[in-house]
RNA sequence: GGAGAGGUGGCAGAGUGGUUGAAUGCGGCGGUCUUGAAAACCGUUGAGGAUGCAAGUCCUCCGGGGGUUCGAAUCCCUCCCUCUCCGCCA
């Protein structure tokens, strides 16, 4: 949610920053309700100062014994006009906040403009020793394949048990899976500072709200009506929703959590090539990082947080590349975002991993996640960042092609080795 | 699923129609004392909004919503949540 100050001080400001996001931009709206708004409320407060003002006199009249029925007759008219006032304003505020829920956050000012994916920007690759985009034995085999050979991976049997988009991972496969997910929780935790948290994997229509997927996203949720819970499209809904309502100490702040969770999404409307095996999935594991941080400090925790997911690749020995998303394909919420994506030999592509955000206050302000400041003495918003670190699923692609031997077996990445208790699979 | 209790400031916890935005305690901040600290004592300490250059003035807020009333933390209705006990259960 954006500062209503904000927009009415600086609307041709937020105008060009919704439309660099390629969003709709109903900003007029929102300075016609804001100003209508701003003259019921001066109107309400007159009538209620002197309401309570005759009010305090009433029962010091009562006292002296006068007669107070005029008084009280002349208050109830006053009183109905309150009501009816407070039910036009109330009216006012519901369509202002409605119409702010559905306003993105801005692009920070060094995000690149751009239109779609196709402007991104490659801040960087990193390769590891030896690594070659050009196969050298034959064609390598994709993912699909290599689950099939290995009997590691199942899109059949979970497409009966589930649907499709809901992969089994069997053997081997389900122990490489596991050892992935601690090894990068292990990591974080012990290189990086973080404490772990195991969320909840299904959330109320609040925590969705809080994070920004509702009410924009309701289409991409899948939603449990008749509990009003939703499945979490991501660990930063529950992780991030921990401290909505809350006041941090500044003291305490950074506050870096990471957290493995499944991750439900509908992925409504997106059937096609990109949906092959791993490449879209309805549920898929991720381990998330998401921090608290002061305002001043939130890009540069955004270059750690990169840094952060950028360590685990190295670690698996993955090639990589960091893409600095342009505006157009900013997400809702996010301020400034660095995609991570791995290497992909037999798609011949990058796939992403990861997504490290900062969405500066966006997400505080909706879920009024706040810290007092110790010099000034007053609230403020808190910073709320957070980062894939990484999901496994596309990971998984690379990792199972990129390790595959001539003969169609998978080495297991050294530093996972002593997770899995086996070294090949195949 | 059944029964009960309860939701009040950063926290704990009073308050049951009219200077109660809210006693008291803890915590925080400032001070006195002290070589320093602790203790003790004194003072201070909620949030959001409107307006204004500012100082300030005003309004709202005691789980959410609605109602009664000139006036509601307090009375009524309704919804939500938390806790305890019983039942069921991995």
């Amino acid at each position: 949610m954006l500062d209503l100050k904000l927009i009415r001080e600086n609307p041709e400001k937020v105008k060009q920053g919704i439309a660099n996001k390629n969003e709709k931009d109903r900003v007029d709206e929102i300075l016609e309700l804001d100003k209508h708004r701003r003259e019921l409320i001066a109107q309400s407060e007159e009538l209620k100062s002197k309401r309570n003002q005759v009010s305090a006199e009433i029962p010091k009249l009562k006292k002296a014994g006068q007669d107070v029925t005029e008084i009280l007759a002349e208050m109830k008219k006053v009183s109905d006009s309150i009501t009816e006032l407070d039910v036009k304003l109330r009216e006012v505020e519901n369509q202002l906040s409605e119409i702010l829920m559905y306003i993105p956050n801005l692009p920070h000012e060094t995000v690149p403009v751009g239109k779609s994916s196709e402007e991104n920007v490659e801040v960087r690759q990193w390769l590891p020793e030896g690594f070659s985009f050009e196969w050298e034995n034959g064609k390598p085999l994709d993912h699909i394949e290599l689950g099939k050979k290995l009997n590691i991976l199942d899109f059949e049997r979970g497409a009966k048990v589930s649907g499709s988009g809901f992969p089994v991972y069997k053997g081997k496969g389900a122990t490489l899976e596991r050892a992935l997910i601690n090894f990068m929780l292990d990591y974080h935790l012990q290189h990086h500072g973080y404490s772990e948290i195991f969320p909840p994997f299904l959330v109320n229509r609040d925590s969705m709200r809080g994070t920004g997927q509702l009410p924009k996203m309701e289409e991409d949720m899948y939603h449990i009506e008749k509990d009003g819970l939703y499945p979490i499209p991501t660990a930063e809904v529950p992780i991030t929703n921990l401290h909505r309502e809350e006041i941090l100490n500044e003291k305490d702040l950074p506050v870096k959590y990471v957290g493995y969770s499944a991750c439900f999404r509908r992925e409504a409307g997106s059937y096609g090539k990109e949906s092959k095996g791993f490449l879209r999935v309805h549920q898929f594991n991720k381990v998330e990082m998401v921090k608290f941080v002061k305002p001043e400090t939130s890009y540069n925790e955004l270059e750690l947080l990169v840094k952060d997911a950028e360590d685990i690749l190295q670690a698996l020995k993955i090639p990589y590349r960091i893409l600095m998303l342009c505006t157009g394909d900013l997400s809702f919420a996010a301020a400034k975002c660095y995609d991570i994506e791995t290497w992909s030999p037999a798609e011949n592509r990058w796939l992403e991993a990861s997504s490290c955000s900062n969405f500066e206050d966006f997400q505080a302000r909706r879920a009024n996640i706040r810290f007092r400041n110790e010099q000034t003495k007053k609230l403020e918003f808190v910073h709320t960042l957070n980062g894939s670190g990484l999901a496994t699923s596309r990971l998984m692609v690379s990792i199972l092609e990129n390790y595959q031997t001539p003969e169609g077996k998978v080495i297991v990445p050294p530093v996972l080795q002593k997770y899995t208790g086996f070294n090949i699979i195949g």
